[in-house]
DNA sequence: ACGACCGTTCGGCCTGCGCCGAACGATCCG
DNA sequence: CGGATCGTTCGGCGCAGGCCGAACGGTCGT
């Protein structure tokens, strides 16, 4: 009778479900780990309640917690966690409602520009990602990309060691679906490698508050120098 | 202060969290339409009761009501529910609890071959997608799949035609994420084209009250025929 | 046209759970 | 060692929302 189709698609969902919760897990996008009291303030309640809140995202297997001294910082369980929301993200919402202007412009930013975990995704992430497989860095597969024979090349031209990448366990690349452009974006190994050196180099500088980025004057030349992107929303929105 | 992080995912997690949501939406990830009677059924709960789910699943996006008659049928939206779902499912527990008795052979025939909206997962969907890259059918990208030059001539020997399949808008092939294996099975059109004739040449056989599939005995010898693949448990579980 | 059936809406009950403040343990600092 | 932080557990409050039965409209059968 229970239909457990899923195992316990509800136990997961249902921790997911709570909007201070969300937040939480919303705030450990960039895959960095953050202690209890930030977690709080994000979620907006008490240190308590948060409290209640991250032990049950734990619990789930959503995130796990380490102790530095009198801190406990929390961080997603993995890439997994945030690749499979991002995902479950596209599913929702085909034309968002409209919102405030702060909210706006942060959601402007969002879209534009911002991580998924430890990669790049937004408007950047797949105008990144359409390049490299246009320049046969990469070649699509569907929602996937798999390495060519030019992948090692192309890549150390960027400063990027490819078999370095390959010593970790990790897949050396991934496709992400895009919750906002709804097309992948890359992740792996290689998409952590970019997102780093996009910091490195400048090209863009993490927002405060939220996983947004900001492109910055150097990096707009830079990427239409290197990649001939250019991001100015010419044909979006308005 | 919100941190809307991914839109609203919150909204659409809660839409899962409940049980008796979340049993519906399993009922549904065959791919088949319900009655809102059997849905009742289904989640143990009294028809009032199952409308108000049913119009919350149905507003958040995830389902879609066609009416007949008197009778309101109701589907998953498209594949990409039952794919995003699946893949949110390889989150989640990597060491099931212990069940009872019925529910373990369900469990196993679930995990050995079911339907995953409107194609195979499980051991069997897998196993069929090894085999299928092992000889060159396709090709695998990460998790996804890629045709190669002898995809439509082999798939032609299975009474499977590329050409009609390309019509529609449907991709051709998709990887989708095997909740139990976490290895990824065939999606997208040929996946759908390949239960067809799995369920047409009488291999499997649907089960009644879930997803499941039955492997019939003209199915074990035919799959060992054709594709080299042996379901019995020999090296799995313990 | 009438009765049987399917499904939704409405009102009311009640549990679950998200919220906080207080109290307590643990860690760091001077 | 004492005070300040950081975090958890506990008790109690209040509301969202899941549940049902009753009532009603729409559709099919005869």
């Amino acid at each position: 009778m229970g239909a457990m189709a899923i195992p316990d698609l509800a136990r997961l969902a249902a921790a997911l479900a709570d909007p201070v919760r969300a937040a939480m897990v919303g705030a450990l996008f960039g895959g960095v780990a953050l202690p209890q009291q930030e977690l709080a303030r994000r979620g907006g309640v008490a240190p308590s309640t948060a409290s209640e809140h991250l032990a049950r995202l734990v619990d789930v297997g959503l995130l796990v917690r380490t102790t530095a001294g009198r801190r406990r910082y929390y961080r997603l369980v993995g890439p997994e966690v945030a690749e499979a929301l991002e995902r479950l993200g596209t599913l929702a919402p085909p034309a968002p409602r409209p919102r405030t202007l702060s909210q706006n412009d942060r959601l402007r930013v969002m879209t534009l520009a911002r991580t998924c975990y430890d990669h790049l995704a937004g408007v950047l992430g797949v105008a990144l990602a359409d390049v490299l497989v246009a320049d046969g860095t990469f070649a699509r597969a569907d929602d996937a990309f798999v390495e060519t024979n030019a992948t090692a090349l192309r890549l150390e031209r960027l400063g990027i060691d490819v078999a370095t990448l390959r010593t970790t366990r990790r897949p050396l690349v991934r496709g992400c679906l895009d919750w906002t452009e709804r097309r992948p974006h890359l992740a792996g190994a290689v998409g952590a490698a970019l997102a780093d050196t996009f910091l490195a180099r400048g090209w863009v500088r993490r927002a405060t508050g939220h996983r947004g980025l900001h492109v910055t004057e150097a990096g707009t030349t830079a990427l239409a120098r290197e990649f001939g992107i250019d991001l100015r929303p010419s044909t979006s929105s308005g």
